[in-house]
DNA sequence: AATGAATGAGAGTTCATTCAT
DNA sequence: AATGAATGAACTCTCATTCAT
């Protein structure tokens, strides 16, 4: 967990300053990217934010995608690193879910550039690294189907176990609308007030 | 409606021709740009589909990003064009909705790649072009908001008023979800289940 | 004959343009390459001298390597076309291949800076051009070989049969020498005496 | 004899060492050089296969350059150290050129691929380098020379001494084409035949 | 004497845009 | 109104060489 599964091949041999310099890279190049997107951005600019040179740089990445598939592992990986220790499993199944949800919203009200990002640049991304990441977003959605069924299973929750995974996903889909139309949504809601609407919402729709 | 707010400058005068070639140019482009994004596909690539010479494409726009912008208003406009003439209001409230939510959603399949293109190069536009396409998402709202309105005042719909835009954004999302989650989604339902277990669920909502 | 057989992609269709504007290519690229080298030269260099941008460069070639092997395959052909019709098939087979050998030497002499480089850097192109470049060569020695032949049949010369391929060979290699060797040989040589003192061996040895 | 006459400037000042290492470094490039091209390899794969860092490796040489010469006198001087010694000179002319020829001829075979590459190289030498390359392979021709010039003064040879030299160049050329036209030669001959039918040839033409 | 991470100039190549025809 | 050859800035990436440790 946390730790990609991808291999990027590099000149550097020392594991220790592999994984700080692609740290340092990372931290440059993400903020880069969510501003002008991965095409506009230059390998050039990435490396003077990385405070070393270009050659250097490539010294720990093989080519500019290397980037785009590290900082998009590094969002889904602290989503993840901060989400799941969040999530307190009680043995009330509501109060759980609504916890998760309280979690995930707001890790997602605080991350929305970044999950904007991904969504518009996984595109860009080899076969193999979209794939990657695809499955750290099913991951995710497993968390979320796991409290539900539990709930199922205590009697908490009403609806029938096939459906499970489908509200798995619609809980995660109306978070993420938070970020996706924040244009329209913020006149309306603070994010306190948009996570109260919907996940009253949701949960009397599991409960009834 | 249909006609786009944004104004691009042309060497070519005739208003109609204008019209006629930039529609070949969208129809070109549009495949080539949810193929390969906007970024990865070269001008020269759609004059080729366009069947002219990249001079002449340039006789009908300024700069590659008026090309995209064509293509996402495009987008918009055809997913208006078609979504609307479908609706139908009737006295039936349930009905109603019942009706735009089927439409709208079998759009969505329809349309998936053009849907999840959007999201992904409207960034590229400049700020002026964005605008304009949200507000045609928000038009797209501001419908479905009617019809839950409409609801509420004749009784059929339980929910507070002030809660009507949230819902309409709610059935969007949970709609354009079936394009941007295919990957999960579409081993476990095909269109019409999906259809049927989100509208089943929406519906309940707003009755009960 | 002196057409290429492997085609080079380019941007522009215009066949005689580029005939033309790929000549100019070579012209410029020649000199270049005999001088410093194919590694050594840039293709800015060459666009340069070429007088035309980088870009427009690159409307004719795919890549550098083209360029290689245009030039490779220009001094082949000039090699073909300018040999071939100077040699005159007389009844008279001593003379014929005195006449040959005149010709190919003295061709050798002129173009020795090119003939050097063909040898040098014709491990620099990929493996099919390298294929049509001995090819070119193979066809210079048939000819000899059929001088040869024919001498053989009319019984000017003495030698097997068998032996007739092996000596077109020598007949080149020696020519080649001149070029190869010029550090030594011409101290002591010049080209007339060359030709002379080297025509006079390989003929004593067909004839006696 | 096997000692460069360029001198490499060095960080290191044991002598010995300095020998032991060089010779480490010509082993792992020649292999390189040979298969790849000098241009082609870089200077970090040397040092791998050198086993030491690129940092010690240049601690035995200035410059990229410095490895070629090193590689190329390397290969001239193992030449000259195989071929001398193997050379016996006999008082039967005849069979001491005979005995030189076989020799030479048979080491071009074994270092074939070591041959073409000194010939595709040495361009890429600095001016002092590459003269000193060449005065070796004039060393090689004069052995030769010698031996002819014996024979004439014994009576065994009846050509003129003053084409002893040309002659010489000659044996060694059509001994290196052996080599240079692998494609076409060692479709017809193996080297034994081969050289059976060259020496021959030149044997006869030196004693008729 | 040995290391290998750091450097940065410079390489080949692309492509949106222009403009003479 | 249409053409498409020409442009050149800007891109990604490489690699010989250095130097602090």
């Amino acid at each position: 967990m946390g730790k990609s599964l991808k291999k990027i091949e590099t000149q550097v041999k020392d594991k220790d300053l592999i994984e700080l310099r692609r740290m340092e890279i990372v931290k440059a190049a993400v903020d880069l990217f969510v501003q002008k997107g991965f095409h506009k951005t230059t390998v050039r600019e990435i490396a003077r934010k990385f405070g070393m040179s270009v050659g250097t740089l490539y010294e720990y990445i093989r080519t500019k995608e290397d980037i785009l598939y590290l900082v998009c592992d590094y969002i889904h990986t602290s989503f993840g690193q901060r989400v799941r220790p969040a999530l307190e499993i009680t043995p009330d199944s509501v109060k759980t879910l609504n916890g998760a949800i309280d979690t995930y919203y707001r890790m997602i009200d605080e991350m929305q550039d970044y999950l904007v990002f991904l969504y518009q640049e996984t595109k860009s991304l080899s076969h193999d690294a979209r794939k990657y990441i695809f499955k750290a977003e099913e991951e995710m959605t497993e968390i979320f189907e796991e409290i539900i069924n539990r709930g199922i299973e205590d009697g908490s929750f009403k609806i029938d176990k096939a459906e499970a995974g489908l509200f798995a996903h619609n809980i995660m889909v109306l978070g993420q609308m938070w970020a996706f139309r924040r244009w329209a949504l913020q006149k309306h809601y603070t994010l306190d007030t948009y996570i109260e609407a919907q996940s009253t919402r949701l949960l009397s729709e599991l409960t009834s």
